[in-house]
DNA sequence: AAGTTACT
DNA sequence: GTAC
């Protein structure tokens, strides 16, 4: 009863509902699962960091030949690559010509659940790409089209520091929606979203217990017609 | 061209 | 914004 008299001085922040929801639809096919990966992001850091004692973090080049902000890695079947020649998937590392590091079973398991969520069959998973993020850095608007398989969807898991994530449409000029993407949450884009534009803001100044002032994500890709 | 772009 |  008291308390209503200063009722007046709450503020509700953006976004403060959305990421109680159980997912969030972003368009047909589209959706964030706020916390998802929540409870197993210990383990999946450290799956992470297994990977990236195999195959190091590198700052890739754009065809246009500028050298990327975010560094990179890849596991599985396929790993993703750019530099001069553009954008393509290797069985090997172009470093040293071996194999990718192999997809672990805990990152399998969690891209099952999260694209049986969003009314998707199992995906092979055939590649995985691992994004490190520091201040500043960010992922330009872009469209995931160096695969074969148009359709099946992307899974994507973000860790640590919070980012804005940039969701367009099926044309570069589509109007720009902005999402929080904080620790633990998932996105699946596939079916009719699988082309639309999408990107990460640059990553503000700011530090999360698990990965100091760094963000890391991790996505998952079918890359062949079948598999 | 997935750019801490480089211009008009 | 638009261009490479």
């Amino acid at each position: 009863m008291t308390g209503d008299l200063f009722d007046f001085l709450k503020v509700t922040e953006p976004g403060q509902d959305e990421s109680r929801a159980e997912r969030i639809q972003l368009d047909p096919g589209a959706f964030i699962f706020p916390g998802m990966a929540l409870s197993r992001a210990p383990e999946l850091l450290e799956a992470a960091r297994h990977i990236v004692r195999q195959a190091p973090f590198r700052h890739l080049v754009t065809p246009g030949g500028h050298r990327m902000s975010v560094a990179m890695t890849s596991f599985g079947d396929y790993g993703w690559i750019s530099d001069r020649s553009g954008y393509r998937y290797t069985h090997v590392r172009p470093d040293n010509g071996q194999p990718w590091p192999v997809m672990p079973d805990l990152f399998r398991s969690l891209v099952e659940e999260a694209t049986r969520a969003a009314g998707f069959p199992h995906p092979p998973l055939q590649s995985g790409l691992l994004n490190l993020y520091r201040p500043g850095t960010r992922l330009s608007l872009h469209q995931d089209k160096d695969e074969e398989d148009a359709e099946t969807p992307i899974v994507s898991v973000s860790l640590g520091v919070a980012a804005t994530f940039l969701w367009g449409g099926l044309d570069r000029a589509s109007p720009l929606r902005r999402f929080r993407l904080s620790h633990g949450d998932v996105v699946v884009w596939g079916g009719p979203s699988r082309m639309m534009f999408h990107g990460i803001a640059p990553l503000a100044v700011s530090s999360h217990p698990l990965t100091g002032e760094c963000r890391l994500n991790l996505t998952f890709r079918q890359i062949t017609r079948r598999s």
